[in-house]
RNA sequence: GGCGCGGUGGGAGAGUGGCUAUCCAUCGGACUGCAAAUCCGCUUACACCGGUUCGAAUCCGGUCCGCGCCUCCA
C-alpha cells in the first residue's frame, strides 16, 4: 500500500517517500484575497484536501499549510478601484473563501499564514540572498539573479534563454538580467509598505510563499502543490529563492491541478466566464460541487458546464439513496478499490466509480450483516474523500421549508393507498409531483425526495 | 517562436497489450395497483495513417484537431 504521486519535477508517477514518516509536511498556494474563490480556485483546494485526509491516514502526523496572500497589487488595484480599504477587503475575502472552502467540505489546513504577518522573515531571508550574491539592490528594487543558478529552469523546463527569447514584457532597466525577477519593490506613501535595509517597500510575488513554507515546514518538506499555471514563474522562483538561499531539495514532490474550463475556454476574468463558487453554490449542495470537482482526475483539464452539477447531484444522489435504504450505520474501512484507486496518484475517478459498485452491491444484498458492512464501507469511502457527510434522508429532502406540509400529504397518499383509493393516491402525486417531489414507495413506507 | 497537455461509446469519465470500469441519458425485462426507486439486460467506444506484435484503443513513428504556459492567474 504505497502511495504514488506524479512529480511535476519528474514530469512521472514516483513512489511517494516522506523525509519524516512520522511527520509529513504538505504546502498548498492559497488564494490571493481580493475578490470571491472562483471555481477554479476551489479545484486545488478541493483535490488537496483528499490529499490531505489520505495522508493523515497513512501517516501519523501531517501538517497541511496554505497561505493566504493579503498583500499584492491586484488588492491594491481593487481598493484603489472601489475606495474600500485594503484590511476591509482582505478580511471581508478571506472570510467568504473560509465559508465557500467549508460548504465544499475542505478541511481547514493545519496553519493558515498571511503573508503579512511574515514580512521579517521575507526581509530576513532576501538579505541572505544578497549576501550570498543571488540577489542585488537596483533603482529601490532587490531582484533574484537568476544567472546566479545553473539549474534555474528546472521544474517548468524553461531555459533562461527560452524566457528571454519569448518574453513578451518590457524588461525593466534596472535588471541585470532579463530573467530577473522582484522579491521587493518599493512603495508610494498610498500604498502598503514595510521598512526594510533598501527603504520601505512592500514584497514580490513569489518571496512570501518561500518564506512561510519556511517558518512552518523547515528548509525541506515533502510536498508542495498548486494549480498548473502556478509552474512559472511562482513556483520556479519559489523553488530558486529557496534553494538559493538554504539549499537544495526544498520540495521533494510538485504537485499541480490541471485547469478547469468553461465551454472550452479557461475561465478568466478578461473572457467573463469567470463561476464563482458562490454562484455554484446557490444551484446545488457543496457536495454535489465537490464531487463534480473530483470526478475528473486532478492533472486532467476539468470541463465545467451547464450539466456538471446536475450529474454529479445525480450519482450523489443514487449514493444517498442506498445509504437512506440500508438505514443508519457508522464510517467502517473502505472497499481495497477506493484506497486502491487513491494510493495512484490521487485516481479519485476510479476512487468514485469503487464507491458505486459498492452502492450497486448494497442494493443488491439481502442479508443484514452484508448491508450493514457495505454501508459502513461506503460511508468510510466517503470520508475519505469528503462525501456523503450528509444525512441521506435530509440530503434527499433538499433545501425547502415545505417539509411538513410534504410529509402530510404523503401520508394523506399512504392511507389512501391503503383503502385502494388509487384515484385519490395518483391525485396527490400529481400534486407532489408538480412542484418536484418525486415519492418512492418501499416495503417500509413512502420515501420522498426533491427531484431535479 | 519555445515548452507542455489532451483527443475514449449520446453525455461525463477511468483504465489495461488479449478477459472491453463507473455514472448520467435512451431502450427492453423483472418488481409495482400504476409509477418512482431498485435489480437485470441492451447499445460495444477508444481522432487519422503507418509500424511492432499471435494479438493494440493500450507500445513506436507520423498526421490532423483542440487547449494551456512563456504576462497577474488555481
Amino acid at each position: 500500500m504505497t502511495l504514488i504521486v506524479h512529480n511535476t519535477l519528474a514530469r512521472a508517477k514516483e513512489p511517494f517517500e516522506p523525509l519524516d514518516p512520522e511527520h509529513v509536511r504538505l504546502y498548498v498556494c492559497g488564494p490571493t484575497v481580493y475578490d470571491l474563490a472562483h471555481i477554479g480556485n476551489a479545484r486545488p483546494v478541493v483535490v488537496f484536501d483528499v490529499l490531505y485526509r489520505l495522508l493523515k491516514r497513512l501517516y501519523p502526523r501531517v501538517t497541511y499549510v496554505r497561505n493566504i496572500t493579503d498583500v499584492d497589487d491586484k488588492i491594491n488595484a481593487r481598493a484603489a478601484e472601489t475606495g474600500e480599504p485594503i484590511e476591509r477587503i482582505t478580511a471581508r475575502t478571506t472570510e467568504a473563501f473560509h465559508a465557500d472552502m467549508a460548504a465544499l467540505g475542505a478541511l481547514p489546513p493545519d496553519v493558515e499564514p498571511r503573508a503579512t504577518g511574515h514580512i521579517g522573515e521575507m526581509v530576513e531571508m532576501i538579505e541572505k540572498l544578497v549576501a550570498d550574491g543571488h540577489a542585488y539592490e537596483a533603482d529601490g528594487h532587490v531582484l533574484f539573479h537568476v544567472p546566479s543558478m545553473p539549474d534555474y529552469g528546472r521544474l517548468s523546463r524553461h531555459s533562461r534563454e527560452e524566457l528571454i527569447a519569448g518574453a513578451r514584457v518590457d524588461v525593466a532597466p534596472y535588471k541585470r538580467d532579463p530573467a530577473d525577477f522582484v522579491l521587493w519593490k518599493p512603495s508610494a506613501e498610498d500604498l502598503p509598505g514595510w521598512p526594510s535595509p533598501w527603504g520601505r517597500g512592500r514584497p514580490g510575488w513569489h518571496i512570501e510563499c518561500s518564506a512561510m513554507s519556511r517558518a512552518y515546514l523547515g528548509e525541506a518538506f515533502d510536498i508542495h502543490g498548486g494549480g498548473a499555471d502556478l509552474i512559472f514563474p511562482h513556483h520556479e522562483n519559489e523553488l530558486a529563492q529557496s534553494v538559493c538561499a538554504h539549499g537544495p531539495p526544498f520540495v521533494r514532490y510538485w504537485m499541480h491541478n490541471g485547469y478547469l474550463v468553461v465551454k472550452g475556454d479557461k475561465m478568466s476574468k478578461s473572457l467573463g466566464n469567470v463561476l464563482t463558487v458562490r454562484e455554484l453554490l446557490a444551484d446545488a449542495p457543496g457536495e454535489a460541487v465537490r464531487l463534480a470537482l473530483l470526478q475528473a482526475h486532478y492533472r486532467a483539464p476539468l470541463e465545467f458546464g451547464r450539466d456538471t452539477l446536475a450529474e454529479a447531484k445525480a450519482g450523489l444522489d443514487r449514493l444517498y439513496r442506498a445509504l437512506r435504504d440500508a438505514g443508519a450505520h457508522e464510517p467502517a474501512e473502505p472497499a481495497p478499490a477506493v484506497l486502491e484507486a487513491l494510493l495512484d496518484d490521487l485516481n479519485t475517478p476510479a476512487a468514485i466509480a469503487a464507491m458505486h459498485e459498492t452502492a450497486t452491491a448494497l442494493n443488491r444484498a439481502e442479508d443484514a450483516d452484508e448491508r450493514a458492512a457495505l454501508a459502513g464501507s461506503l460511508l468510510g469511502a466517503g470520508a475519505l474523500l469528503g462525501l456523503l457527510q450528509a444525512d441521506p434522508t435530509a440530503w434527499l429532502h433538499g433545501e425547502g421549508d415545505d417539509a411538513a406540509e410534504i410529509e402530510a400529504l404523503v401520508a394523506e397518499r399512504v392511507a389512501a393507498r391503503r383503502s385502494r383509493d388509487f384515484a385519490r393516491a395518483d391525485a396527490i402525486r400529481d400534486t407532489l409531483a408538480a412542484r418536484g417531489i418525486a415519492l418512492e414507495d418501499g416495503p417500509d413506507g413512502t420515501a420522498w425526495r426533491r427531484a431535479g
